[in-house]
Parts: C-alpha cells; sequence; structure tokens
DNA sequence: TATGAATGAGATTTCATTCAT
DNA sequence: TATGAATGAAATCTCATTCAT
C-alpha cells in the first residue's frame, strides 16, 4: 500500500530529539522482529521522522542496529551502577545484584532480545563494537569485589570464578525472558506473570548463593 | 536463483529421503540464519532437489520451519528417552541427566539456535504445534521420578518443584549455546572450546545439586 | 502441501467413466473460477483419478476446456430439442421457450459462467470447433418456425429478424445469472431467490411478446 | 521478466500521473485476460514507470484490480451524469438513457469485460467497495424520475419498477458486449460492426419502450 | 490404464536504499 | 536538515506439465 495519505509529521529541526526517537522505535522494532525480520518501512512509520532520516544519521539497517545494540548494553550498566553494592556485607550484595538482574531483564525484555539477536547474528557486531566491550568489562568488577570481600569473612568459597558466577546468574535471570514463549507454552506456565516472577526470582537467588557459599554458609538464609 | 543451468539432478523418486534431506539442510539454515535471514534458494541449492520440492512438501518457508522444529525437539527427546536413569540412585540421576542436556545441547546448537529463533518469533508456530508439546511433557516426568525417589531417600528437598529444576538446568545449559557469542566475545572466553566445556560443565552440576539437595547430602560430592 | 496422504483412490478401469467424471468436476471447476483461475491440481483432487488421467484424455488444461465448452452446449441445446414447441401456436411456443431459457440458465449457472469465461477469452476456443457451431444453429431454426407461423396468423410482427429476438431472449436470460454478483450487490437484490426468480421471469416473457407481437396482439395476455 | 537492460524511464514525480497511467493500463490489461490472466510483468512493462510501483500505489494486484474497477463505475455514472434527461419528456428521456448506455457499453468494452470478470469472481471485490455502491444508486434514481413523469402523463404503465427497467437496460446493452464472441461466432454475426449496432442499438430501444409503454401509447414511435 | 514424485519456467511480492526537490 | 517518490535486485511462491514405475 501507498506510504502516502498518512498523518503529515511535525518538522522537530533537533538532530538529538530526533536520533533518540528513531533509537527508541528501532530498539522495539528489532527486539520484535530481530534483524533480518525487522523492516525500515515500519521503523520510519513509527517514528515522527522519516525512512530518509534513518539512512542520515545511521547510514544503513545494520548501522542503525548497532546503534540500538550499544545503546541497550549502555543502558542496563548504567542501572547497575547505581546499585552501591560496596557497602553491603557479600552475600547481601550478591542477592541484591541477582535481584536487581532479574528484574531489570524481566523488565527489559527488549534489551535481552536483542541480546538474542545478535547471537543469531553470531555476535557479528558486538564483535566489531570496542564501546561494548569496555561498557560490560566492568560488570565482572563489581563481582570480583564481593567475591574477594567474601572469601576473607568465609562465606564465600575460595575458589568461585567471577566470570562463572556472572554467567550463572546470566544464564537464570535471561532464560526467564528469553525462553518465555517455548518454555512457557510446553509447560502451560506465564513465565511474565507477577506472582510467577516473584516466586522464580527467589528461586534464582537461592541457587546462586548455594553455589557461592560454603557447606555451612547458608543455615539462615535459605 | 534460476535452478537453470546447473547439472541436472538425479531423480531420487524416494519421497522419504527427500524429505529428510530438506530437513537436515533447512535446520542448518534456519538455525544459522533465522526464519527471516534463510533463503529459500540458499536452501534448495543445498539439497538434492529442487526448491520447487519443498513447496511440494511443505507448502511455505513456514511450514518447513516449522517441521524442522518439531523434528528438533523429536530429535531431543528420543536420545534422553535412551539414558534410562530409573535404575540410578536420584542424585547420581539427575547430574547424569544434567551431563547429558549439557553435552547434547552443545553438540547440537542447531537445536538451541532453532529454539532461540521461535522464542524471537514469540513461540507462534509452537503454541500451534500439538506435536511439540506432547514430546516434551515426558521430559517433566523424568524430572518428578527423580525428585520422588530423592524425596523418599532424603536426597532432595522436599519443596523442589520438577518444573522449577528443568528451568534452571535448561537455563545453565542453554545459556552456554545460546549466548556464546555475546557472552564470549565480552569476556574473552571461547565458550566451544572443549576444556572449558568440561570445566563449566561440573559447574552446572555442581549449582543443580546443591539446589536440589538438603543442606548436608552433598558433604561427598561437592 | 504435499498432495500425499490422501485417501487412496480407487481405481475405476472405466474409461468413459473416467472421462464424464472429469468433464463434470472440470466444469464446476472452470465455472467457478474461468480458465485461468482454474487450478488442475485442485480440480484433480476432486475427482475420481489422478492428474495423470487428465492429460491423457483431453491433452492439456485448454483441451479439457473446450471438451467441458462442448458439452455444455450440447446438453442446453438436448434439453432444449424435447420441448415440442411445433404443437403450440405460436405466442404460446415462444413464451414456452422463454421460460424454458429462462429457467434452464438459471438452474444451470455453471453453463452459463462457462459461455462467460470464453467471452473473456476473445471466443478463441469457440472459433476453433465446428461442433460447437453446428451444434447451436438449430436453435435458430426453432424460433424461425415460430416468427413465420407467428406471422401467418397475424401474432407476430413481419419485420421480426429471428436471431435479433434469439439474442434479446439470450440476453435477458443470460443476464440475470452472469450479472447476479454485481447487479445484486448493487442494487441489494438476491436474484438467485426462487421469488425473485418467478417474479423477473414474468417480465421477460412480457418483455419478448410485446416486442415480437403486433400493437393488439396481445390485448389478452399481458 | 526483470526491468534491467531497459532503457532508464525518466522519472515523473508526479504520483496522481503515475496512479492513472497505471490505471490506464490495468484497465485494458484485467479487461483483455481478466484478473488471474493478467500479468503484472506484462502491464507494467505498458507503463511509464517500474512493476514496483505498482505495489507501491496499489499495494498487489487485487488492489489494483479493485481500483480499477471504482474507476470504471465511476467513469460511466459521471458521463451518464452529463445527460440532463431531466427536460426531456419520459419517453424520449427513457430512449436517450437506452441509446446512451448503448454507445457507451460499446464503446467501452474494456467497463463491460472488467464487470464480467468481477461476476466471475462472484463479486467479491464489489462488496467490499462502498464507494462503487455508492455511485451506482443515484444510477437508479434518474429512471425513477422518469417513471414517475411517465406514469402522471400516462405514457408510463404504473405498475414498472424501476430497478427492472434498469435491469433489462443493461441487459440488452450488455449483452451485445459481452457475448460478442460467442454469439457472434454461432450465428455469423459482427456483432461490433457500426452498422449492426445502429440497427441493433433501435431494436433494443423499441424493446424497453414497448415493455415500459401502456397499450396504445407507442402508436406513433414503433 | 494408472500413479505419485518431480520439475522448469515464470508468477507475485518484498525490501533496503537512493533520487529530485 | 528534511521529504515523498521512485527503484533494482532478489525474495517467496505457483502452476501446467512430464517422468519413472
Amino acid at each position: 500500500m501507498s506510504d502516502s495519505g498518512r498523518a503529515p509529521r511535525p518538522r522537530t529541526n533537533n538532530p538529538e530529539r530526533t536520533r533518540r526517537d528513531i533509537l527508541e522505535v528501532a530498539l522495539r522494532e528489532f527486539a520484535t522482529n530481530g534483524l533480518s525480520g525487522a523492516r525500515i518501512d515500519e521503523l520510519a512509520a513509527q517514528t515522527r521522522t522519516s525512512k530518509r532520516m534513518i539512512y542520515y544519521y545511521f547510514g544503513s539497517k545494520e548501522g542503525l542496529y548497532l546503534a540500538v545494540l550499544e545503546e541497550a548494553y549502555r543502558r542496563i550498566r548504567a542501572d547497575e551502577g547505581t546499585l552501591d553494592l560496596q557497602h553491603l556485607p557479600p552475600l547481601d550484595a550478591l542477592a541484591a545484584l541477582v535481584r536487581f538482574t532479574f528484574d531489570y531483564e524481566n523488565a527489559n525484555a527488549d534489551f535481552i532480545r536483542v541480546v538474542m539477536v545478535e547471537n543469531i547474528h553470531h555476535g557479528r557486531h558486538i564483535k566489531q563494537s570496542e564501546t561494548i566491550r569496555q561498557l560490560n568489562s566492568t560488570a565482572i568488577n563489581v563481582l570480583r569485589d564481593i567475591c574477594e570481600r567474601g572469601v576473607r569473612s568465609g562465606v564465600v568459597r575460595a575458589d568461585v570464578d567471577p566470570v562463572d558466577l556472572h554467567m550463572s546468574i546470566s544464564a537464570l535471570c535471561f532464560f526467564n525472558v528469553s525462553n518465555r514463549h517455548t518454555f512457557g507454552t510446553i509447560f502451560g506456565r506465564d513465565m511474565a506473570a507477577p506472582e510467577e516472577l516473584a516466586r522464580r526470582r527467589e528461586v534464582v537467588v537461592e541457587t546462586i548463593l548455594r553455589w557461592a557459599a560454603p557447606g555451612g554458609a547458608l543455615r539462615d538464609r535459605c
């Protein structure tokens, strides 16, 4: 169908706002339909600007996708940075981080889905982005600090690898969003329902703490 | 791309073989490029038959994709069925199941990726497939049996939900394949390297056992 | 979708019956969807035989279509031949012929539609069929006889051309079927409803008689 | 058929002209070959634009066909609207309307054929078009006015239904074009020849007037 | 006489991108 | 900086017909 006949767009004349508008819509579109599945036409129609502007600002569909990916990682790391975990006891800090991750990922399915999309594309774009690698390297520092403090006070096993810890946390939280549709359909669970989320979140916290702590350390918690 | 100009194919006249050939290639193609990204032309070129046959047997790209998805689930459940876990003590059975899952999924990245693709498409196809739901319902029975036996002999906590258990196992195993590219790139790990797989596998086993078992039950294992 | 998986057809081994079966189905299919719109696959599926037989008996889609067309004309002329109009007074014979035509065409929409289809194709096939021309030439003889008798007895105008008469009868009867969908939709009439047919039929009879008869001849009839 | 290899088209950048150009060609193409028989490639080749533009403006083959159908009805009603029949005596007005219809339809075979095509498709598209229904509803008003004036002055029978009248006029005029090929072939008449048209036209006028007028009213005309 | 599998050619439709203003 | 019109290339899908048995 013709593109004409739609309500005329007000001209913004505000480059930064135009950029953000496009990015916002693009995140939704790529998250919903994937990289190949997303349609520039559809995307542009939801924007306050025109298709031409997408090319003006981002060069190509892939350029836009990369910008979306970077922005998505930037946001989660920024949010994570506000947690202030250093002042909590190690296991409390760990539990808080798990809860934050679980909640953030469930509240930001678009982020998860864009990461899935990137993996479907074999991480081709992330490999080119120095930005994203830098952003995420800090994530591990937080966990390393928790582990070190925990080992010193005897509440974390000495042989815990922070990257393993991060991987397990990510895996358990990520899955709840990433496989929501297949797993939910197969087992008849609504994995996005609030009560189910609250329940499952504590299972994840418990799983992580039990793994990180030595035999007797959790007597009061789990 | 036209089929002409290529050497004439020998005519199989063996429908079952033709079907299997197409399915085999399609699994690879959809796993590699996703549903929207896969190309029927490209796919057909890798078969012993022609593009036309894909439509003859599967009706449409989506029809083929659904057949691929069903076949993928059928295979993992079939393999799983050969495990014979009933004769192992509960925690050994659980460990064996986790190891199987981890190994199978890492050895069959195509299966994992096709499930990712299905989730990107909001489980639209799996919802239509009674076949897949039936196939997977048996998966949970195995775990329920392990839990019941474990609770009776005191090595599994009474409040363990088999679906939760399945979800955690799936999450931890799945992630290693699904997020291989992003996670691996960010943290500089080759998540497909044999040593790394062997190491990580035991982390997953330990994580699951520690969660399922009551406080003292693992003294000798972990 | 694959053609396999359908109920196996019983083998007839009766050539004439097979031919008739195909023709029957083909009339319906061509009438419903036109020549370009008809699908050999669809048609074959409704037959007791296979697609291959269609080619065996009729050579090609066009060959089958031509056979259908000839058969359709053969039938209306055969039915018309049973009318025995020679023994009726001229105007009664004329009225009877109009009523027969109106009823036959409304009861045999497939015939009308196949004639429409042939006209859409510029009469390309009918021009090749000596058979059809011969069949129809007799139709005019009946009218010529009525006119001659009518002129002699003073109930039909001397300057009535039998071909004109045939054309008007055909036009008025044909339209009720041929333009049923457009005219019916535009004017909100169900042109296939029994009461509407009965009513309209008499309008057509009256129209023809008033035109054929001289000024005073219809005093008692209309 | 690819668009490449042809001389580059001058870019119109005139959407209205592009639309009209496509519609013009499409009317011819659909009228000549029907909906299923028409070829988008063929059609595009006859335009000043490309195949792509057809989809840009009309969305699909069916969308284009519907636009063609609406345009065809719009034109005949527009032309009809210029007749100014209110100032003629009823029977003169009726005769003028019949002559206009006969001439218009014979001069615009494409219109007739597109209506035939629509009927072959069971009026599927016209049923969706509020536009077409509205356009045509005015056609009946003209006839109703003629009848009312005619009844008052005693030259039209009181029981004449305007829709019946419209149907008979349409049927007699339409047939001359719609069945030109079959009828013409069978009876060896060139139904498009000028003399034949002139002659037949008066037969139609006479048929309609004789039916609409009471017994004595036509003494001077027929 | 009969069949299910197979096919080449060509149909419709899609989509990222660029042009002219 | 902004836009609506336009496009080439390639994608998915269709269909009458034939082959091997």
